[in-house]
DNA sequence: TCTGGGGTCCTAGGACCC
DNA sequence: TCTGGGGTCCTAGGACCC
């Protein structure tokens, strides 16, 4: 049925949780509440922040040792990722009470699409965006920023303009206003390397890249920076994605040393454990990688990588540790000491496809996945020190409260080696 | 924001082929 | 063996995000 009166304008919403991690621990503890709160104690770092912690000083990414001298009545926390996420999941329930076209980007960060709704429940744009922020801090406790804009581009930009704990809409009528007030580099898709190009252009605030004209845009930008022009002019280029993410396209597990060091021995067992963790959480998924890259990180913050395709897939360090290896000798040698190490799985495959056409070896792939199945449950059941293959066992443990028993299993050893 | 960890996507350029 | 031109595939690495 057409409608009669004025016409509803596209809306794209943007909703970001303030604070989330801390702030799912002030809703959860409420003797936390208007005190600081750092998240990221088992990290080492600063992951997340409570305003309190922000306006005492602490910034995100700071070392643990550091905030507890800057802000010493802090309470710090290990993260308990299983509790946010179901603290995410029903931020998203809420949000697709409100429309079908929900977009879970991130944990604390969605997109919905309202167009249409302000006709269907009599308010603006702007009301409907303070109406399900406070649905959200009343039936969960959890502040959340909303931007309103006509794509998600300028959804975002206005989410961040809202920040903390406000509503924004960006309209035709205020857009250069509102532009005016973010940095180029905040502008979403535009890092830090960009915003430095840009600035060389004279481009300083987001208001600046609105407003030159399409031919400047064609002439000195790549295809990502003409998208963001053109959402910024309220021309959809970044389509709202319903569509739950199932699988990975790469799983990672790099980790920092704390200090530089050259004892090579060492730096394999770290790498080989960091395989260890990698193909563990590749397992859980029932995944098996393509393709191994091993990465090292120099002191100059730059790194080494090399990729390894291998001869078929995997998720069994015992069957990538020994094609490693050489690879390894022959990139270590050259620029040592290193800072960390880290291993990527891609090109990932379901291991049920991959199983049938592996029938050539079936007997040897049975036998690790038998293995492996026993050490993925000792594993769940002891912890992650518990358990190790041969190269890996030495290597550092971080936040090693106790001393853990290795347990050593003979068939993955003489596998390796 | 001088540097922790886990991800995704894009692109320039080399290898290879016709 | 050299020379054009063009297409595709792949890799290394950059850039960006939370």
């Amino acid at each position: 049925m057409i409608q009669k009166g004025k016409k509803s304008y596209p809306a794209i919403m943007h909703v970001d949780a303030d604070a989330f991690f801390a702030s799912c621990e002030q809703a959860l503890y409420p003797e936390f509440q208007n005190r600081p709160v750092i998240v990221g104690e088992d990290r080492g770092i600063a992951v997340a922040l409570s305003y309190e912690a922000k306006r005492a000083g602490v910034t995100r990414g700071m070392l643990i040792q550091d905030v507890k001298r800057i802000c010493p009545d802090g309470i710090i926390l290990s993260g308990d990722y299983e509790t946010y996420a179901l603290f995410s999941k029903k931020i998203f329930s809420i949000l697709r009470r409100f429309s079908n076209e929900v977009e879970q980007y991130s944990i604390d960060e969605g997109f919905v699409n309202i167009t249409g709704m302000d006709k269907v429940l009599n308010l603006s744009y702007n009301d409907i965006g303070k109406h399900i922020r406070g649905t959200i801090l009343k039936e969960i406790g959890i502040s959340v920023s909303v931007g309103i804009g006509k794509t998600k581009t300028l959804a975002k930009l206005a989410s961040y303009l809202a920040k903390p704990a406000r509503v924004v809409e960006i309209t035709e009528a205020n857009i250069l206003e509102s532009l005016s007030g973010a940095k180029i580099g905040n502008v979403w898709g535009i890092g830090s390397s960009s915003a430095h190009y840009m600035n060389q252009l004279g481009i300083y605030t987001a208001d600046a890249l609105y407003s030159k004209n399409m031919s400047f845009v064609a002439k000195h930008f790549t295809k990502p920076h003409q998208e963001i022009w053109h959402e910024m002019h309220g021309n959809m280029v970044y389509p709202i994605c319903i569509d739950e993410k199932t699988q990975y396209a790469s799983i990672s597990q790099t980790r920092t040393f704390g200090k530089t060091f050259g004892n090579k021995a060492l730096i394999y067992q770290e790498l080989i454990s960091n395989l260890e963790g990698a193909c563990r959480k590749a397992r859980k998924y029932g995944l098996l990688a393509g393709k191994v890259t091993i990465m090292l990180k120099r002191q100059d913050f730059s790194h080494d990588v090399y990729e390894l395709r291998l001869p078929r897939p995997s998720s069994f360090p015992a069957q990538i540790a020994p094609l490693l290896r050489p690879l390894f000798d022959g990139l270590y040698e050259k620029r040592a000491p290193y800072r960390g190490t880290g291993i990527i799985l891609s090109q990932l495959q379901d291991e049920k496809v991959v199983q049938l056409n592996l029938l050539e070896n079936e007997s040897h792939f049975n036998k690790l996945e038998h293995v492996y199945n026993a050490v993925d449950t000792l594993l769940s059941r002891y912890g992650k020190n518990t358990i190790s293959i041969a190269s890996s066992h030495n290597a550092m443990k971080k936040n090693q409260q106790t001393p853990q028993r290795i347990m050593k299993l003979p068939l993955l050893v003489g596998v390796c080696h």
